[in-house]
Formats: C-alpha cells, structure tokens, sequence
RNA sequence: GUCCCCUUCGUCUAGAGGCCCAGGACACCGCCCUCUCACGGCGGCAACACCGGUUCGAAUCCGGUAGGGGACGCCA
C-alpha cells in the first residue's frame, strides 16, 4: 500500500487591495503566518486585485509595507489574481464544456425582480435557475451570457471547519452562483478555488465573514473534482461597543498603529491573544507563539479591540528593547518635534537617558515626549506645574544650591548623598529640594530620577539650566 | 426577511460534569516602595445572558428564549 507523505502546510494571506492593511487582515495574516511556521510549511500572498474600479496600488504597497513591519514574511513570489483571469476563463469553459456550468442570459433588471420575490417570499436562494436546463437556442440575441455553476439541489454541503466546527447548509438554500461575468471576468468565489487549488493551499485560514464563500467554494471544488482544502474561519474583531470595527475605533491600518508608536512584538502579541490563549500566559514571544499556537484553539466569538491592553503590551516590549533600536526609533520623532537634526552629543544623551525612560512609556510618542528636554535647547520651556513650582523661595534655594554643585563629584550616588546632606541642613524633606530641581532641569514635576537627570544632562547643563531659572547674582 | 455563527468579570480570556460559592491579564480603586512620575510588589472591586431539561452533581451536555454578529451581488 502506497504511503502518503505528510501533508506539508500551505496557507496563504489573501487580501483585497481597496484600502489600507486593517487589523483585522493583521490578525489574519499572524493566523496565517504561525500555522505555516508552526507546521514547517509555506505562507503565501495573493493579492485579490480583481475588482479593477477599487484595487489601487496604493493600498497594494500599504499591505506588503503592512506585511513586512510586523514581520509576516511570506514565500515565494505575491501572486496577482489579475494576471490569472486567463486561466480561471479556461477552467470555467472546461465546466461548461463538461455540462457542469450553464450560460446564463438574464439582465440585472429580471434578476433584480427575482431578488425582490424571493425575499418578499422569505427565501434565501436568488436565482431560480432560470437557464439552467433551458434550451441555449432560446437565447436571446446579442446579449452576452454570463456561465453559472449547475450547483446541487439536493443534499446538503458540509463544511469541517477547525474553528467553527461543522456547518452544514442544505443545498436548497443555495443557488447557481456565477463563476464568470457576460464580461469574461472571474467572479471572487471562483477565482479564490482556481488559485487556491493552483497554489497548492492546502488550509484556507480568513475571517469568518467568508464562512458562507466557503458553501459555495466547496461546490465548486467538487465539479471540478479537486481536493477540498481545509478551512479555519476566524471571527472579526469589533471596536469597544461590540459592533463592527469603525475607523474610529481601530479599523486603522497598521501603519497607523505605527505611527502611534506601537512596536510589531507589541502588536503581534496583542493580537494573537484576541480569541487565542494559551492557559494564563499573557506575554507570549513570538518564538513560543510559533511553538504554541494552533488554528484549532481560536476561539469561535469575536473580540473587542482594547487600546488599553495593546498599550500595557506595548509599555512591556518597549522595557524589554534594545536602547540603541529605541534610540534609532525616536530620533526621527524628536527632529520632527524639534525641528532640527539631533548630532553626537544629543544622542549620546538620549542614549544615556533610555534606562530611566523606558520603564514610563507606553508608546514610542510617549518615549519621545518624555525624552524631549534632555535634548531641548536652553532656555529650557517650563510647563505650568513646573511654573508653578518655581517660586522665589524655590529659585534662590536652587541658587543657594548651584554653589555646592559646581564642586561635586558628578555621580548620581554623590549628587544623592549631597542634596541630602542639604535638605536636611535646611531642615526641609529632599523632596522639597528636588521638585524645584526638576522644574528647573525638566521643565515639569514629573521625570526620571532627578540624580539621573543630573548625571545625564552633565554638570555643564545642569547649572546653565539652573542659572536660568535663579534669581539675578545678589539673591540668596 | 432568509441562512449561518456567537454569548464566563467593563475588556481579552482560563474552564472540555465534581479540582469553580469560577482562575489569570488589562482597566479601575487602595496600600507598599519613593525626590516626582512610572516600573515593581501586595490587596480589593467585578462574570458563568435567561428559562427549562438530563444528572447524585452543570459554566461545562440537550432544548428553547433573548441579545449580538456575519452572509445573502455579473463586490471582494
């Protein structure tokens, strides 16, 4: 007996180019990408540009950029549906040929009506197989046919979904689908099996808004005789009050959650866990996701998209991150709030600084934001709080504080020792000499370390930023 | 309207008949740490949609109800 060798994974990402790479097709593409990794086998990319009005190349770059910043990479070449419209017109002519597809002559108006009668009547099938064993002679002239699929009437279609489960339709429900147009077009539900079938795909894994595509794929594979792949439906995701996915609420393109600064881990890992788990594991590399993951664990319902989870995310991936990578990351961000470029110095600064930032951001905006007034030129701006803070009291104990600063050994641990050892001669708590410190130095009340801000501005800038803000020479 | 799918804390989820008067995470609220803000630690609030049934026993199985979603194109 003939051994079968075991079946090597092949999935694929299939998106239509009408607009930006949504989070939704993220998710999907991650799906995509983890089964083939998880299995050894291949993630391809077809890029369902059929619809000539809406597909843009635009949005084609937008998804392969989409692709590549989460670091979904695929295989292979990125088939265009457009360029197969030759081979799908043949296989539907093989269909007719063989007395499994029929030409079909009515006009939108007749087809209309029957829609409006059909659901005047409480029924789902559409078409009601007007041509279907009607004489071709009977056509009427000039007008083009379009070729219908001569779908089953009886029985039912059956689809053993990994994550719906079984779903079964009755094939009454259903009506003979067109596979191409009077125009010589393919429609979407036929060229998806003639390519997918071509692409070897052996596991359809989309949104769950296809599951009903799949009835209808799944008749076509039969008259065509080829092997049916295996399908996973994934439920959408929704925005915060459970309807669809707005723009307002996160239907954005990845490249916006770029630009908010959130990192490809961050993201990967957020939406993994949107209808996946593993266990209580939260934080999940995507090394162990690759190890763990599987179609079969989706869970069937749809999730509500939560910024406020993807930002907890995003906060513990940027703590984790390499300094020299955030600095690479928040450079540009900086120039362009500045609007100068950073040299040497300023990055050596930032670079010094990141520690201490790290752990108070969320975001790569935030990051930036927070890491602005080490590199901000003198005089420094204060906010109102740091304003506020700076009284006459504050600015002539800061002048009275310059005098001890010049001479000490600029380390945070003797800077510490030193200020200290001053609060205490004032007879005030430290943090009534460090609030002032840091309004002076940051231009706000909250920041790192104030020692650490010290060290990193430098004794240099740190009593030039101090000079700034003390009362005029005579002050005590 | 018809067909299909879904329903555990506010949100993401664990849970596959007794381990659950339901666990984790985010968010929120306290406390601790502390020069501020974070990080971190500790603690708190908070859910099995509803109604029947099966069973000695149900979040888990079955049926119904309600609510939500998706699909119904010569769009993809």
């Amino acid at each position: 007996m003939l051994k079968r060798a075991p079946m090597t994974v092949v999935v694929r990402f299939a998106p239509s180019p009408t607009g930006f790479l949504h989070i939704g097709g993220a998710r999907t593409a991650l799906f995509n990408w983890l089964y083939a990794k998880h299995h050894g086998g291949k993630f391809l990319l077809r890029i369902e540009d059929t619809d000539r009005q809406r597909s843009t190349k635009e949005a084609v770059d937008a998804i392969i950029d989409g692709l590549q910043w989460l670091e979904l990479h695929w295989d292979g070449d990125i088939v265009m549906q457009s360029e197969r419209a030759q081979r799908h017109g043949d296989v539907a002519r093989t269909l007719l040929a063989a007395g499994d597809a029929y030409n079909c002559y009515c006009t939108p108006e007749e087809l209309e009506a029957m829609r409006a009668k059909a659901r005047a009547e409480g029924r789902s099938k559409l078409y009601e197989g007007t041509w279907r064993d009607r004489d071709p002679r009977e056509a009427p002239p000039g007008v083009k046919p379009a070729i219908r699929l001569k779908a089953p009437q009886t029985g039912e279609t059956i689809v053993h979904d990994h994550v719906q489960g079984t779903v079964r339709v009755a094939n009454e429900q259903l009506d003979d689908l067109i596979i191409l147009r009077s125009d010589g077009t393919p429609t979407y539900n036929f060229s998806v099996v003639v390519d997918d079938h071509d692409m070897g795909i052996t596991h359809v894994v989309r949104g769950d808004d296809h599951l009903n595509n799949a009835f209808r794929q799944i008749q076509i594979y039969r008259a065509l005789q080829w092997k049916v792949p295996e399908f996973a439906h994934v439920p959408l995701i929704h925005g915060p009050d459970g309807a669809k996915l707005s723009k307002r609420h996160g239907a954005l393109g990845v490249d916006a959650y770029r630009e908010m600064g959130y990192l490809p881990e961050a993201l990967r890992n957020y939406l993994l866990r949107l209808g996946w788990s593993h266990g209580d594991d939260e934080i999940i590399a995507t090394a162990q996701a690759i190890e763990w993951f599987d179609i079969d664990d989706v869970g069937r319902a749809a999730a509500r998209f939560d910024f406020a989870k993807l930002a907890n995310l995003n906060g513990h991936y940027i703590r984790e991150a390499d300094d020299a990578r955030l600095l690479g990351l928040i450079v540009p961000r900086l120039e362009r709030a500045l609007a100068r470029a950073l040299d040497q110095a300023d990055r050596a600064r930032l670079r010094a600084a990141l520690p201490g930032l790290k752990p108070r951001a969320k975001t790569l905006v935030e990051l930036a934001d927070q890491a602005r007034f080490y590199v901000e030129k003198r005089p420094l701006p204060l906010d109102d709080k740091a304003q506020a803070e700076l009284t006459a009291a504050a600015r002539s104990l800061i002048a009275g504080l310059m005098g001890h600063l010049a001479r000490l050994e600029w380390r945070a641990a003797a800077l510490e020792e030193a200020m200290r050892a001053f609060a205490e001669e004032r007879g005030v708590k430290l943090g009534a000499v460090a609030q002032p410190l840091r309004a002076a130095l940051v231009g706000a009340l909250a920041s790192p370390p104030i020692f650490e801000v010290m060290t990193v501005l430098g004794r240099e800038e740190t009593l030039a930023r101090l000079a700034d803000v003390a009362p005029a020479q005579s002050a005590v």
